[in-house]
DNA sequence: ACAAAAGTGTTGAGAGTACACCCATGC
DNA sequence: GCATGGGTGTACTCTCAACACTTTTGT
């Protein structure tokens, strides 16, 4: 960064890129894995869906343009926000250099609240295998966020963020079951998810629905679950 | 990415941020992980050592703008990077705001020139473990890519891109304890690493040393090796 | 013939995977 | 008492990890 600034530096001396922060935000809808997309009003790409972002400010960090972004759309803070790449080939916004770093989200369903009528652009959550036609290179971001999600969902315990507080071994597993798109065996799940020692147990029991109720979980804020990896040399 | 630009979008309604990019080089060097530094001549943090970067031209990608610094430093081309992570905090560069897209690079040492005299300013090689002061927050940026590299090596084979072209299986092997920080087993090492099949031999032998004469071997352009990650859960 | 480095197999332990039945509750 | 989802154990396979001697070459 910054490194190699030439020795008289005048902040002219460069055109300068325009930098946004974009965030694609998962969540759990419906048994479905969606993203939040917001529709776009103005050209380019007038009426076509993208992903959620803002311009960086001055004074703020990256991390904060993101958390601002994500607040803005859904009405949540304190959720899980990882940096995932940043995009800046030249031309990938017809009106002028805009580098963007995007981020991912992970929020619960049942936090989510949107901001009434903050602006006029209409909102939506969309299925990650059905996704409309995309502005700028957005399909790329939400591509290459979708595989980190899997990816990490299988060696950290990232997965935790999409759900409630409380919750069921059995929706948990469901919820895996989504993101990864393969079906679980019940009983190696819980042994393994209860031998990794990120859970603890609330005491409680569900109090609707079915057949027997389920013992209810919460995921161990002291957890620190990353799995040794099993590595390509001995 | 600019999703988000307003309707009617001023380029300089906001105030634009300084985008460069950094590049920490690795290189294993008499036995050790080292990496190139250079030292800045001007102030702030003048006579301070630094990782070798560049302001990003208005035309040019992010990659490019990585692999021309590259050259730059060490006549390189076609090696091995990767981005790493855009560092953006506000203050990181006292002079002005400074986002950085720091990348990462793996240069065997037997490709390295210098070229020489290209500007004033001195360059050398550091041991990771010794590092000297460094300006700005490069001493964070350089911490990230050694965790990012040691985390890669295990899971992918990117540690090829280390070694010359060809090379003994003992050396491969002494490459990958240097960078783990950790003994490995010979008998081990080779037959998980053939078994991979991520090798070929070249038919000839190690004309030089003493002892047996050992196979060279050529990584293959073809191969894919990524391992199956062992997961948190099953 | 000896010094130096290359190369080669086996075994025991632990983790992963596949698989089917009983239990608690509400209606 | 039956329908519904919750909860439990075992056997086989495969991968991992630990470990020591023989082979090839140069001097």
């Amino acid at each position: 960064m910054s490194a190699d600034l030439p020795e008289n530096y005048d902040p002219n001396q460069f055109e300068r890129p325009s930098v946004t922060v974009d965030v694609v935000i998962f969540s759990l809808v419906e048994d479905e894995l969606k993203v939040l997309l917001i529709k776009r009003l103005a050209p380019p790409f007038a009426n076509m869906w993208a992903i959620p972002g803002s311009f960086v400010q001055i004074d703020e960090s990256l991390e904060e343009t993101a958390v601002r972004a994500l607040a803005d759309e859904t009405g949540v803070e304190d959720v899980y926000t990882e940096q995932l790449y940043t995009f800046g080939k030249p031309g990938r916004d017809p009106r002028t250099r805009v580098i963007t770093v995007a981020y991912f989200a992970l929020v619960p369903h049942d936090a989510i609240h949107h901001k009434a009528g903050r602006d006029a652009s209409e909102t939506g959550w969309f299925t990650i295998s059905q996704l409309p036609p995309l502005a700028f290179d957005h399909a790329e971001i939400i591509d290459y966020a979708h595989t980190r999600l899997r990816y990490k969902l299988e060696y950290s315990s990232v997965g935790f963020q999409l759900l409630p507080d409380v919750f069921t071994l059995t929706e948990l597993q469901q919820a895996y079951e989504i993101i990864l798109g393969e079906q679980l065996d019940k009983r190696n799940f819980r042994r393994k998810i209860l031998a990794a020692e990120i859970l603890e147990e609330t005491g409680e029991k569900q109090k609707e629905g079915e057949g027997r109720p389920a013992m209810l979980y919460r995921y161990r804020e002291d957890a620190v679950a990353e799995v040794k990896t099993r590595r390509l040399f001995p």
